[in-house]
DNA sequence: GTAGGGTTAG
C-alpha cells in the first residue's frame, strides 16, 4: 500500500521533525557527557565480543524498542517543560490541538509541571481550533494549578469575543480582569479585542475601545486600526475607510501593505480600478510597497469583473516589480478562465508555467478540477485527477474530496467509497460532509455510519448544518432544536442562524423565539448573520401577510432587545 | 530557549 501523507500533515510531520531534532541532540549530548564519564577504551577484541553479546541481547528487546538504562551514576534525561513547549508549539501550529493536550497531560502524568508557555500555546492552539469551551475550561484549570495569567495569555482569549462576549460591557470587564490580576493590557491586547468587536459588526464599541486605548496611553499601530478599516470596507464605507487611512498619515502611523490591501480588496468590489491604479502609482510617495497579496486582490478583482487580459497586464506589472507570482495568483487566474470557459487560454497558461518559474502543483489542478465539477463536468474532473497523478503532481485531501464529490454527483457511490479508502487517503470533515450528504439523499445512512465507524474525523459547522437540514426537511423540528443544544458550542452564530431559517420555513416561529430568549438570557447576542437568515427565510416563505409581518416585528424587537 | 493581534483565492 502507498503511504501517501497529505501535504498538510507533511507540513505537520517536518514541524515536528525540526522540533525533535533539537530533542534528539540534547539527547545526544547528554549521552556523550555520560558515556566520557563511565566508559573505558575499548579494543578491537572486545569491540567485537561487545557487538556480538549486542545483537544477541537485542533479540530479546521487548517490541516497541525501549532504549537501555543510562549507566549507573548518571542522570536519566527527562524532557524539561520548553521541549515539551516546542513540541506543543509545532502541533499547534500544524493544526492538531488533540495532540497538544496529549502532550500536556503527558506532562502533568509525568511530574513535569506545566509552565505558563505551554498553558498558553495549548489555549491558542484550543482557540484557533474553533474549541472555545475547552480553551476556557483549560484556563480555568491553569489558574486551580496556581499559574499566574500575563497579558499574551490573556489576549489568546480576546480571540473568543465573536464567539461569546461580543459586548463592549463584556470586554471592559475582561479587562479589569487583567488589571487586577497584575497584567496591564497592551496593544496587542487592545487591538485583538478592537479586532473581536469589528467582526462582531459592532463599529462603536470597537471606537470606544480605541479610545479607551488611548486614555491608557497606548498607542495604536497599523494593527489596531487595519479591522475598523475592514469593517467600513465591507460595509460599502470606501471614503471613510480612505479617511482612515488618511488620519493614520496625520498621526505618524502610516498604514501598511496589510492595511492598504483591505482597502484594495474593497475598492476592486466596488470596480474602482482607477483608483487602485492611482494607489499603486502613488505608493513609493505614501511610504508603502505593494506586495504579493495586493496585487493578487488586484488580479482577482479584475478576473471577476471580467477583465481577464487586464489581470493579465498586472501579473506582467507584478513580475516587473520583482514580486514572483504565487499558487494563489495562479489559482486565481485559472478559476477565472476555468469559470468562462476559455480552455485555449487555461492550456496556454499550463504549458507556459514552467518558462514563468511556475510549477502547476496541487492546488492549480484543484482549482481546475473544482470548477469542471461545478458546472457538472465530473467526468472531465476525474480525467484530470488521473492526469494529475499521471504528471507526478501529488494529490492533496482537497483534491480526493473534488474527485469523491464528483464521484457522488454521477451517482457512483460505490467507487467514493473506494477511493476513501485508497491510497493512505486521510479524510476530513470536508470528506465526512460530502459523503454525508450523499447517502442522506440516497437514503443509505447506515451504510454511511459503517464507513466512518473506526475514523476520527473532527466535525465542522457545516456538518451540523446537514444534520439540522436533514431534520428539518423530515419535518423533526423538536430533534432538531434538541440536536442544536446537545453541541459543544451550541450557539455558534452560523448554526443557530441556520437552524431558524429550517424553523421558519416550517412555520415554527414558537421554537424560534423560545431559543432566542434563551440566548439573550444567557448574555449571548443575536449575530448579524442570524438576522440575515432570518429575513431571508421570511422572504422565501413570502411572509406578506399582515399577522405573519407582526409576528416577524415581535422576533425582531426581541432581538434588538426592544421589548 | 520561549507564547498573543490586522489582508488575498477556493
Amino acid at each position: 500500500m502507498n503511504t501517501w501523507i497529505p501535504s498538510p500533515m507533511a507540513a505537520a510531520a517536518r514541524s515536528a521533525i525540526k522540533t525533535l531534532n533539537y530533542l534528539l541532540a540534547d539527547s545526544d549530548r547528554t549521552r556523550r557527557r555520560t558515556s566520557r564519564r563511565h566508559c573505558t577504551v575499548a579494543t578491537t577484541d572486545n569491540c567485537e565480543n561487545l557487538i556480538s553479546r549486542l545483537s544477541s541481547i537485542a533479540k530479546r528487546f521487548p517490541k516497541p524498542f525501549s532504549p537501555p538504562p543510562p549507566p549507573p551514576g548518571a542522570k536519566p534525561w527527562r524532557p524539561r517543560p520548553y521541549h515539551y513547549h516546542a513540541l506543543m508549539k509545532a502541533f499547534s501550529r500544524a493544526g492538531h490541538p488533540d495532540e497538544v493536550l496529549r502532550l500536556l497531560r503527558e506532562m502533568k502524568e509525568s511530574g513535569c509541571k506545566p509552565n505558563l508557555l505551554c498553558y498558553t500555546t495549548a489555549i491558542h492552539s484550543l482557540v484557533i481550533s474553533n474549541r472555545p469551551c475547552d480553551a476556557q475550561a483549560l484556563f480555568q484549570e491553569m489558574l486551580m494549578n496556581g499559574v499566574q495569567p500575563d497579558a499574551a495569555s490573556f489576549t489568546i482569549l480576546v480571540k473568543l469575543f465573536p464567539f461569546h462576549l461580543k459586548h463592549f460591557d463584556s470586554a471592559c470587564i475582561f479587562l479589569g480582569c487583567m488589571v487586577k490580576s497584575g497584567s496591564n493590557p497592551d496593544v496587542v491586547t487592545y487591538s485583538t479585542l478592537i479586532a473581536g468587536l469589528c467582526r462582531a459588526g459592532l463599529v462603536d464599541d470597537a471606537w470606544r475601545m480605541f479610545e479607551k486605548m488611548l486614555e491608557w496611553k497606548c498607542t495604536p499601530n497599523a494593527h489596531t486600526y487595519t479591522p475598523i478599516i475592514q469593517l467600513y470596507c465591507s460595509r460599502g464605507g470606501i471614503r471613510l475607510a480612505r479617511r482612515i487611512l488618511d488620519h493614520m498619515h496625520d498621526d505618524g502611523i502610516p498604514p501598511d501593505a496589510v492595511a492598504y490591501n483591505v482597502f484594495v480588496q474593497a475598492l476592486c468590489q466596488a470596480r474602482k480600478f482607477e483608483q487602485v491604479e492611482t494607489l499603486l502609482r502613488e505608493s513609493d510617495e505614501k511610504g508603502w510597497k505593494p506586495d504579493g497579496v495586493t496585487y493578487n486582490t488586484y488580479i482577482n478583482g479584475l478576473c471577476k469583473a471580467g477583465r481577464v487580459e487586464a489581470a493579465f497586464d498586472q501579473l506582467e506589472a507584478m513580475l516587473d516589480k520583482g514580486l514572483h507570482p504565487t499558487s494563489v495568483t495562479l489559482s486565481i487566474l485559472l478559476n477565472s478562465l476555468c469559470k468562462e470557459s476559455k480552455v485555449v487560454q487555461v492550456m496556454w497558461l499550463l504549458e507556459r508555467s514552467s518558462l514563468l518559474g511556475w510549477f502547476i502543483g496541487t492546488d492549480g489542478y484543484n482549482t481546475m478540477m473544482s470548477r469542471l465539477c461545478e458546472s457538472g463536468q465530473w467526468v472531465a474532473a476525474l480525467k484530470l485527477f488521473a492526469d494529475m497523478v499521471k504528471k507526478g503532481v501529488c494529490p492533496d485531501t482537497q483534491s480526493f474530496n473534488i474527485v469523491i464529490n464528483s464521484l457522488c454527483k454521477g451517482g457512483k457511490l460505490g467507487i467514493a467509497k473506494c477511493m476513501l479508502r485508497s491510497w493512505g487517503f486521510i479524510a476530513d470533515s470536508v470528506t465526512y460532509n460530502i459523503l454525508y450528504c450523499a447517502f442522506q439523499t440516497a437514503g443509505r445512512i447506515d451504510e454511511f455510519h459503517d464507513l466512518f465507524s473506526n475514523m476520527d474525523v473532527s466535525l465542522d459547522t457545516v456538518t451540523y448544518n446537514i444534520e439540522i437540514d436533514y431534520l428539518c426537511r423530515k419535518g423533526r423540528y423538536s430533534e432538531a432544536v434538541y440536536f442544536l443544544r446537545s453541541l459543544e458550542d451550541r450557539f455558534s452564530p452560523v448554526v443557530v442562524a441556520h437552524l431558524t431559517h429550517g424553523l421558519v420555513k416550517g412555520g415554527k416561529l414558537g421554537e424560534v423565539l423560545s431559543l432566542f430568549r434563551d440566548m439573550l438570557s444567557r448574555g449571548l447576542v443575536i449575530d448579524y448573520c442570524i438576522f440575515d437568515s432570518l429575513i431571508r427565510a421570511f422572504c422565501q416563505k413570502g411572509s406578506c401577510g399582515s399577522m405573519r409581518i407582526y409576528k416577524l416585528g415581535v422576533i425582531l424587537d426581541i432581538m434588538l432587545q426592544i421589548s
